[in-house]
DNA sequence: ATCACTATCTTTAGCCG
DNA sequence: GCGGCTAAAGATAGTGA
């Protein structure tokens, strides 16, 4: 039998069309898997399709997260490391070595990927601006306005909530040493700043949690009635 | 010759890691482009690689934005409808009708795409919100005070320049009339705000332009010492 | 490193139940 | 419409220039 040789066009047949669509999304999104697993990358996609409401997205929201959580996690890799040097009998020194050479080669591997990811996270933030920006946001005088009323609040309360220390202590140490043989231009000083950044601080002392907003320009713009639900959410607290 | 059925793990040489990389990018492209043009929906991947600085993104940012711009072109269909209906021999009338059918048909596609697209932006939107979020923003705590004197300034522009007019003409029409047999669920209610919000007022009285921030966790990252270039950027006007 | 080649593996169009 | 099947089309791992 000839199978014919699919000319790349759209499918006008809706049937045809929407099995083609789940077929391809399928294989599409093992791709992107494979290709993420393989050459140890985070890779997404999205897919907005008119046969489901919500875009398909890969990888699962939550791993975004949870890659970005790993910075938190850093300092402890610290501990682990001296908690091996201080071991004695020579053999298992040598295994947890080895142990500790495989996990720090996964954990500079990481790294690397969070930070070449947390880059690129900025550009497509930057990207998203761009396109949002694109509602002439001129006409929409009224934002501004929500802005103002819910920033006179968070300025009362701001001020009496006393002055907030934003030097953070930033001593977790940058451990690249060892391993990886090519670790393809990690650049201290921007990662020195990311870890000023991910490093937690637990003074939570300030005034400003929960109530605050600073209007957005993201929100499932479906209804303007409910806070949670508007079209301009918190950025800060979703 | 035994070509082994490739396990699927991280390839530990560099080498081989990067040639698998660049031809599995370029197939996952062609896959997302493909998927995109034969069902007829927008779709998006990107991929963030210690191979290249910049994250590969798929299709060109600017397909994204000018998607977005169609709604702004969306009342010269109108006339053109118009115009055809004017029209007085019979032949050129039919042949001018089903012209205009297939035009019809081809924008309601990309009106329901577009559709589809907006909506899943936001919900893309708040993605990256949550990720970013995840900064424990309740360490910045100078980025607030940053707010609240930009914020200030801005009060006082804003209460200067008079009242801003935010309710919109919103005058452009929905034309779904004929055409596409299954159009696949457009809400009226939502395809109408969606036009309220692009429809454009000429209206740039208002005092807030240039000058005015209200800072937003996007940025390069880089350097915190230029304004624009600001870990902070401004997302009014960027 | 980068290209081209191609044997082999993977995806998928078209059918059928 | 959905899931399984099968052969054609397509992608790519390994290789050598």
């Amino acid at each position: 039998m000839t199978r014919k040789k699919v000319k790349l066009a759209y499918i006008p047949s809706d049937s045809a069309r929407k099995a083609t669509f789940k077929k391809r999304k399928k294989g599409l999104m093992k791709k992107v898997s494979e290709l993420s697993t393989l050459c140890g990358i985070e890779a997404c996609a999205i897919i907005f399709s008119p046969f489901d409401g919500e875009p398909e997205i890969w990888p699962s929201p939550v791993s975004v997260r949870h890659m970005l959580s790993q910075f938190k996690n850093m300092p402890k890799m610290e501990q682990s490391k001296k908690m091996v040097n201080q071991d004695s009998f020579l053999k298992q020194r040598i295994a947890r070595a080895n142990e500790q050479l495989k996990r720090q080669r996964k954990d500079n591997r990481e790294k690397e990927i969070t930070k070449v990811m947390f880059k690129g996270l900025t550009t497509v933030g930057k990207l998203l601006q761009q396109d949002l920006n694109m509602l002439d946001l001129n006409d929409l005088g009224w934002i501004v306005e929500q802005n103002l009323k819910e920033i006179s609040k968070r300025m009362e309360v701001l001020n009496k909530g006393g002055s907030i220390n934003s030097s953070s202590g930033a001593t977790a140490a940058h451990s690249s040493s060892q391993g990886e043989k090519k670790s393809s231009g990690f650049e201290q000083k921007q990662q020195r700043w990311l870890l000023d950044l991910m490093n937690p601080k637990q003074n939570n002392t300030g005034g400003f949690r929960g109530e605050d907003v600073i209007m957005f320009p993201f929100g499932d713009g479906e209804s303007a009635t409910t806070h949670s639900n508007n079209l301009w959410s918190n950025p800060f607290y979703p």
